[in-house]
RNA sequence: GGGCCGGUAGUUCAGCGGCACGAACGCCUGCCUCACGUGCAGGAAGUCAUGGGUUCAAACCCCAUCCGGCCCA
């Protein structure tokens, strides 16, 4: 064995070794057929494929791992599924601008989209397996822009439909001038700006009226005015009407609560639409709808200001407006601007346009979803919270249609005539209504002959939302779904909690009214060096390959499962660092080790000689064990890191492998010197056990080198149990007194400003009358330990080491 | 503006009713002990954000305030 161990070969090595085929089966493979083991399922979430694999998604994909290790060593018959989030926005613009493909070729564009895809899957799957993250992707894998996914989605969309719980409706959807797209809600973000307010005058009677605007572009789309129900300055206006200057349309003027008194002069504008509450003023008052911006972000339906774009033409109407002095003031002010943010560098203010589209009910169903989801165990339990709040909260139904082309298809005609939504037929899925005939000639409602396609295509979330039916063969495998459903955990960071948890939850629940997860787990962010959210505008992103030659994966393993579950934690390199120390340490001790166990034959005849410090090492590993046993079953692994940690290191490597050394090298007596090398090997060989689901690589590795049996890996390997692993109580007892008279005696010595190599003349221990004997025996233990010439023993109640150099 | 989390040694964090039992990094002192100097032994270092309350007892529970972060508007 070398002197450092080298994770950049070692971990290759098995990386490489555990994708082999008979390794995957005797250690990865779910068996369907088995039913002897207790089946654990983990529903992990399916990374948007990007092409980079963030530090994010390492953390979780070792959570996921390191369970799922552990999970198999125990004895359960695990599912770690491994799935694509292959359709967003990110590829569009990628094919659109930097392929130079047009959109209007629906074919092409989609074609190349699925060739991008392809590409970003194949370096991400690298990184992971660089991480040594081993789901079962022979059985579990699944992409969302393969056509039996679409079949899938677009079947739930079926059973949906069928429980009335779709319909199509007119609505205002976010819309990117610049990229020309609609836009998700999670590719929204404020924006800060500088911007102007500006203070203009209706005309009201013989006098006027003075609104504050930041839109004055949209003064054409203006369809009322509103102040607040309790402001008395405003009240007396409430139903009169009121002239658009410059368009010369009246309207009226309404009261509100939700209207800041304080903001600008208390009177505000309602437009089509300017922000998300014209939404909601337009739906309550059933207000006209005039859209007055198109897809291009150019005016319309604005007479004479037609084909200005939007901040042209707001320039235009200012001036226009102050020529006929119309604007009595402009104040400069910071305001936050809904602009396009996320997963694009954009950052163009977002507009409303105005479109049919498809809705899933969600609001009636917000309770259930909440009663469903306290009955999860959710770790850290406050997280909880978070998704109740957010259910709370929710305003609209869910809007599923996206005016986009990279995604799956909405399963849809509709009636031109009288709007009813058509849905195909089960049997001929995955449908794409854009280039497929429908499955009727007539409408079912009016029976016209005009039948329409929806080429809109799903939100991203209605894919990944079925995650924990595609994984449990709720389509195809009904005996594995009575199994494996609902999902024993889903592991996943708290940003999508009001996202893909509470989508994943309400979909299931309607298809199976079972809720899909027994157990939530939530991991907190990643965050930079400098305690910020990682972006690559912020220059603080670290990238987890980064130092993963030097470190290597093990070591990364070890830090991330260090840190609190839920809880945001900036990254440092120290913490990977030292986690290398721990594995640079079970190493050398390992390269110790060898030496007497290669030619050993563990067996427990010798564990009849043990002494009380074996004892006292083999209690202490039984300890250590049952407490990572509860940490790891209660998904603490800081606990179980920080426990091993300090068993192996400190206990055994500092104190017992130094207090046994004398005994393996002179060969005192055989059975001391073979109760030595089995306890060695005993400790060992569990620590390479416990430690397996954590660092992988290293583990395999020690355990080809000492301990290789008839077992393949490591990882298929059984959990230790603590039955197997003899040891006294009472001797356990003496050997940490006689763990502390040695560490008493160093210490003497260390104060004494005395080497510890250097001997010392005599040394009287007082000590209780009854730990005497068990001293002496271990007298010559003691003198070579710490170089002494001579003991000298008093009985005593307390403690009291004396020395004489 | 709303929800949630956090503020403990110089730094990053554990601990979450019973003398701060703390860990790592950094710092200081000693040690070339044949697995490891990426090591071993020892040491210094903290009014547990602030103010009030509950309790025999509070870093830990409650209230308020300040500061930081994440998510959402």
């Amino acid at each position: 064995m070398p002197k450092r161990y080298d994770p950049k070969f070692v971990e290759t090595k098995w990386q490489r070794f555990w994708l082999n085929q008979d390794i995957y089966e005797l250690a990865y493979a779910f068996d369907k057929n088995d039913d002897t083991r207790p089946i654990f399922v983990i529903d992990t979430p399916p990374p948007f494929t990007s092409g980079e694999l963030h530090m994010g998604h390492a953390y979780w994909n070792i959570i996921n791992d390191t369970i799922a290790r552990y999970k198999r060593m125990r004895g359960y018959n695990v599912i770690l599924p491994q799935g694509w989030d292959c359709q967003g926005l990110p590829t569009e613009l990628k094919v659109q601008k930097r392929w130079k493909i047009p959109r209007k070729n629906r074919e092409l564009f989609r074609e190349k989209c699925v060739e991008w895809t392809l590409q970003m899957i194949s370096s991400m799957k690298k990184t992971m397996i660089k991480l040594g993250y081993r789901p079962d992707w022979e059985q579990f894998e699944y992409r969302t822009m393969d056509p039996d996914y679409w079949q899938r989605v677009q079947s739930t969309l079926l059973s949906f439909y069928d429980k009335d719980l779709i319909y199509r409706a007119v609505f205002p959807i976010h819309w990117c001038p610049n990229c020309e797209t609609a836009l998700a809600q999670a590719e929204l973000g404020y924006v800060d700006k500088k911007g102007y307010l500006f203070y203009i005058k209706f005309p009201f009677h013989d006098n006027h009226l003075v609104i504050a605007t930041t839109r004055p572009e949209l003064l054409a789309a203006c369809q009322a005015l509103a102040v607040n129900c309790n402001d008395k300055k405003h009240l007396n206006l409430v139903g009169k009407k009121v002239e658009l200057p410059l368009f010369m349309r009246k309207v009226p003027i309404l009261a509100d609560p939700t209207v800041d008194p304080e903001y600008g002069t208390g009177i505000v504008m309602i437009c089509t639409f300017g922000d998300e509450q014209d939404i909601r003023w337009q739906q309550k008052y059933n207000l006209p709808i005039l859209e007055i911006v198109n897809e291009s972000g150019v005016l319309i339906n604005s007479g004479k200001y037609d084909g200005f774009n939007i901040l042209d033409a707001r320039k235009k109407i200012v001036s226009d407006l102050k020529n006929r002095g119309l604007i009595s003031r402009e104040e400069e002010i910071r305001h936050k601007v809904l602009s396009h943010t996320e997963r694009s560098d954009c950052v163009s203010p977002v507009e409303f346009l105005v479109r049919k589209q498809v809705f899933i009910k969600i609001k009636p169903f917000k309770d259930l979803v909440i009663s469903e989801c306290e009955k999860m165990k959710w770790l850290p339990d406050y997280m909880l919270q978070r998704l109740i709040d957010w259910v709370h909260r929710i305003e609209w139904d869910w809007l599923i249609s996206r005016q986009r082309i990279y995604g799956t298809p909405l399963p849809f005609w509709y009636c031109e005539s009288c709007n009813e939504l058509i849905p195909a037929k089960e049997q001929n899925l995955p449908v794409d209504p854009s280039k497929e005939k429908p499955p009727v000639d007539f409408c079912p409602k009016c029976g016209l002959q005009k039948i329409k396609p929806l080429n809109d295509v799903c939100d991203c979330w209605v894919d990944s939302s079925i995650t924990p039916l595609i994984i449990s063969g709720y389509f195809d495998d009904k005996n594995l779904f009575k199994k494996a459903y609902p999902a024993s955990m889903r592991e996943q960071g708290h940003d999508i909690i009001r996202t893909w948890l509470f989508y994943t939850t309400f979909r299931c629940l309607m298809l199976t009214s079972k809720a899909p997860f027994q157990e939530v787990l939530i991991n907190g962010h990643i965050l930079g060096p400098d305690g910020y959210r990682m972006s690559k505008s912020k220059g603080n992103v670290i990238n987890p390959e980064e130092k993963l030659e030097e470190f290597g994966a093990d070591s990364l393993r070890q830090a991330l499962l260090m840190l609190t579950l839920g809880s945001d934690f900036s990254f440092r390199w120290e913490n990977v660092k030292y986690s290398k120390g721990f594995i640079q340490k079970y190493w050398s001790a390992s390269k110790f080790a060898i030496r007497f166990i290669e030619n050993f034959t563990q067996s427990k005849a010798y564990a009849k000689h043990l002494t009380v410090i074996d004892n006292w090492i083999l209690a202490n590993l039984v300890k250590t064990i049952n407490i990572i046993n509860e940490a790891l079953d209660n998904y603490q692994f800081h606990i179980a890191i920080e426990s091993l940690r300090q068993f192996f290191w400190h206990e055994f490597c500092d104190q017992y492998l130094e207090s046994v050394k004398h005994r393996l090298y002179d060969k005192i007596n055989q059975e001391n010197y073979l109760a030595a090398i089995y306890t060695v090997y005993t400790v060992l060989w569990n620590v390479t056990k416990i430690l397996a689901p954590i660092c992988p690589h290293i583990t395999e590795e020690i355990y080809h080198i000492l301990f290789n049996g008839e077992i393949q890996s490591i990882h298929a390997c059984e959990w230790p149990k603590i039955q197997d692993i003899p040891f006294d109580q009472e001797a356990k007892n003496m050997g940490t007194q006689i763990m502390n008279v040695i560490s008493t005696i160093r210490s003497q010595k260390a104060k004494a400003s005395i080497p510890l190599n250097v001997n010392i003349s005599k040394v009287t221990i007082a000590v209780q009358k009854s730990l005497i004997p068990i001293l002496q025996e271990f007298e010559k233990e003691i003198t070579q330990i710490l170089h002494i010439k001579k003991i000298q023993y008093k009985p005593d109640k307390q403690l009291e080491i004396k020395i004489q150099p």
